[in-house]
DNA sequence: CCGAAAAACATAACGGTGTTATATATGAGG
DNA sequence: CCTCATATATAACACCGTTATGTTTTTCGG
């Protein structure tokens, strides 16, 4: 029942065809030289076709930065797969934030399509309906980077480095704030080394994590051998 | 030696007047549409002259707009100046915090063009020198609003609630990350209702707090009363 | 297999943007 | 009062996203 009932007759192979080739063209342009450089006329010229391929491909380029969108959270997701689940959750969990951050910095341009404020999830992505029963959520929660998080913290729930008395979503929403704002303030220029960067980040994820800790937690962080806190690194 | 040298001229006054009277315009437009409503024409239209006006007195749109990036940090700095300098350095952090959270919630179109991932910082205000003795560092420590910040993170040192031990600025750091990413993600739509968002930011303040602090400045925490941690609020 | 219906295309036009060139008006200083 | 620099207004330029209009291409049923 979803949009490809079936996807294997050559028309709907060339079309897809099509739509990835401008997805990639208007990715490198996205990361080349950010959102507002994405053009649909030299998106047309690059790829060699006109502007009206863009709208029956994506109905426009809004509907062409929405499957960037989703292209985005896709990456971060495999971001975020790719990091071995550790048997210990807690370094798994230190896993998770570094990736996350490796793919911000990597990918600037589709981290600030993520995250951007002004047109963020709203528009791209809640084409659902305005009113219906549920409330006007946003989909975070559905989101396959937040799964993994939200999985990992609740292996540290489950072995008790974290208190189970608390909703694991909010658990996971407070590192999830703290690594993208460590990020945003890093990629804002906040920062005068990649290297001070990187330290600060490590310093704070790891100052959060021991704030929402339990005390048999610390106590396994301690045996892990890894300075849980102080003059980063 | 600054910008003003005498600014008591009628052609001066008349001049800042105007500088003033468009800038109130584009601040409106900003608040009303977002920072891609500004139009210089419209602008223009708006008070009643033509879109040389904005060349005349900002240099063009870039220049318009990184005076109200200005702005905007200036607006920032006022809201942490008016809240009290609390004899607890620790509420006094709290109640920043808190002001950073309403100013943002206030004016999200200020608010994402101060930490805009894409053409923040760098292109805005480091019209310094690219390359002289000191390292491309940006100017964060510059801004009033970090500068209190790092106040009462240092008030807080000293009565032993913060450790000694670590870079006050390293503290700072963590502490706005926490605080800056909790607002970007509930701008971007991320949190179900207002309330939600506010006690998912409660929550994560406080446990990046406990986890920052040393053992007197826990002790000091569960003196006064306020419940450190646990089902926000 | 082929003709009719439908989808995708290229081209051009429309309204909009920021910026620049040019000419006019405005105001300050000698 | 006149000169001259500055600020403004008007219009043009080069773009942009979008839409309208034919034209080509593809699909599909008889």
């Amino acid at each position: 029942m979803t949009i490809d009932e079936r996807t294997d007759t050559a028309a709907d192979r060339r079309r897809v065809a099509r739509r990835a080739t401008l997805l990639d063209a208007a990715s490198e342009m996205l990361m080349r030289g950010g959102p507002d450089a994405i053009s649909l006329r030299k998106l047309a010229a690059k790829v060699g076709t006109s502007t009206m391929a863009v709208y029956t491909a994506f109905g426009g380029k809004e509907g062409l930065i929405a499957a960037l969108f989703e292209e985005a959270f896709d990456r971060l997701a495999a971001a975020q797969r790719s990091v071995p689940k550790s048997p210990e959750p807690l370094l798994w969990l230190e896993g998770l934030g570094r990736a996350y951050r490796r793919f911000a910095i990597d990918n600037p341009s589709y981290y600030a399509l993520m995250i951007s404020v002004t047109m963020p999830v709203s528009e791209a992505v809640r084409h659902e309906e305005p009113n219906d029963g549920v409330p006007p959520a946003r989909h975070i929660s559905g989101q396959a980077a937040y799964q993994y998080l939200l999985d990992a913290v609740e292996a540290c729930i489950a072995e008790g480095s974290l208190p189970s008395d608390v909703e694991a979503q909010m658990i996971a929403d407070a590192l999830w704030a703290t690594v993208h704002g460590l990020c945003s303030l890093e990629l804002a220029g906040f920062h005068a080394t990649s290297g001070e960067a990187e330290a600060h980040f490590t310093f704070a994820c790891r100052a959060m994590l021991r704030g929402l800790m339990t005390q048999a937690g610390l106590a396994r962080l301690d045996a892990l051998s890894v300075p849980p806190l102080r003059t980063a690194n």
